[in-house]
DNA sequence: AACACTGTCAACCGCCTTGAT
DNA sequence: CATCAAGGCGGTTGACAGTGT
């Protein structure tokens, strides 16, 4: 039916933010809150819509932001996350705490993704635009792959959304007592990925190779997902309700700062899964669990024997019961190779990106990009910030 | 110095989702 | 179930700054 916009009406400002309305907007909020942003311009003083102090807030205000260049982790990490969840900044936003989805976005489309671009990469899909050149040889298989994953992630990431607002409803009052600065709170979000950067290796440490992907963030307060993989059974999603009976990974919660992967989760907490359990208004989701189905048959189309047990070791190496994403390259990283591609090919852009394919020096980039990010998402950082 | 072109990014717009009624 | 209000998200715009000619 259509709505009409929120500022149109008179004498509503529009535009950049001056200072002074700056300093109104901060002084409200430090103060009160931003409660209902809708009554918020009216209560500060302002003559904006609330949707634009919203705005103004999220992206420039808040005491949590991170501006200024982006590091070589934090391309990388975006690099990474865009591959697996494509536009949804929002999402990549969580992973990157003090960058606003704004930024990232803004980054992507003038940096980034121009970057790809000159390199033949296609930066929507992260396929090489020649794809033909890795067909059959288990690149783009592995890249579908990915995109399995990235449908796990996906459906994971609308059930902690959900588990965020239903946290912060309950914690409102309280918030509200210990002085609300508006500071959001920091994402209930662990992923596939923490799982796979930072505690793999914690995980299965000394259990006995117990199959389970335990993401252990002592700087985060929500549980934690937790990947496992049934002995005989392909891996299905589930939303940490342990009584299905359906096969499935589970994700689990698990107590911050613990090294015990917990399959009891906190109180209420199931509650809050039972939406994402049973949604169906979260196409998504559904969705995801019908191609974690298929999954496996993709596993086995990778050479992958999953009589074995899944573990975060068993992703890293190759061997009987492990998966091996083909030839991961060497020492190069990611980024490097970005950046010194970006330099080369802009030397060379000739501005038709279809005849670079075509090279042998050219396939052989595309291929380092895909071996790239999965050595990436294989790899286990240690310095890294994010994870 | 003047102009054109390009890049950057804050802000806006329109649509979607969610929750209340 | 329908409607509405509100917040959130992603795409796009436009002002400004920087660079090239």
């Amino acid at each position: 039916m259509g709505r009409s916009p929120c500022c149109d009406k008179v004498g509503l400002k529009k535009g950049p933010w001056t200072p002074e309305e700056d300093q109104k907007l901060l002084a409200y909020i430090e103060e009160h809150g931003h409660g209902s942003w809708r009554a918020l311009p009216a209560k500060a003083g302002l003559q904006r819509c609330g949707k634009s102090c919203r705005l103004r807030w999220t992206n420039y205000l808040r005491p949590d932001i991170k501006r200024g260049k982006f590091s070589l982790q934090e391309e990388q990490t975006i690099i990474q996350l865009h591959a697996l969840l494509g536009n949804r900044w929002s999402a990549i936003a969580t992973h990157l705490p003090k960058r606003t989805d704004n930024e990232i976005k803004n980054y992507w489309n003038t940096h980034l993704k121009k970057r790809l671009a000159k390199m033949g990469i296609d930066p929507v899909t992260h396929k090489p635009k020649n794809d033909a050149l890795l067909s059959g040889d288990g690149q783009s298989k592995s890249a579908a792959n990915l995109s399995h994953m990235a449908q796990w992630e996906s459906a994971r990431l609308e059930a902690e959304a959900r588990l965020v607002r239903e946290s912060k409803l309950r914690s409102h009052s309280l918030q509200h007592q210990l002085g609300n600065s508006g500071v959001p709170m920091p994402p209930r979000s662990l992923d596939i990925l923490k799982g796979w950067n930072g505690a793999w290796s914690k995980s299965t440490e000394g259990n006995g190779g117990v199959p389970a992907v335990t993401a252990i963030g002592s700087d985060l307060e929500s549980p934690t997902s937790t990947l496992t993989f049934s002995e005989n059974a392909p891996p299905v999603l589930t939303a940490g309700v342990g009584d299905n009976s359906m096969r499935m990974i589970e994700f689990v919660g698990s107590t911050s700062g613990s090294s015990e992967t917990r399959a009891v989760k906190e109180e209420g907490e199931e509650d809050n899964w039972k939406p994402f359990e049973n949604s169906t208004h979260v196409p998504e989701y559904k969705e995801g669990i019908e191609n974690s189905l298929s999954f496996t048959s993709s596993l086995h189309d990778l050479s992958i024997s999953m009589e074995g047990t899944w573990t975060p070791e068993s992703l890293r190496t190759s061997g009987t019961g492990h998966i091996h994403f083909g030839n991961v390259m060497g020492d190069e990283g990611f980024t490097d190779l970005l950046l010194n591609n970006s330099d080369d090919l802009s030397l060379s852009d000739g501005g038709d990106d279809s005849d670079k394919g075509s090279g042998s020096e050219y396939s052989e980039d595309n291929k380092n990009y895909w071996n790239s990010i999965l050595n990436l998402v294989n790899s286990s950082p240690s310095d890294s910030p994010m994870f």
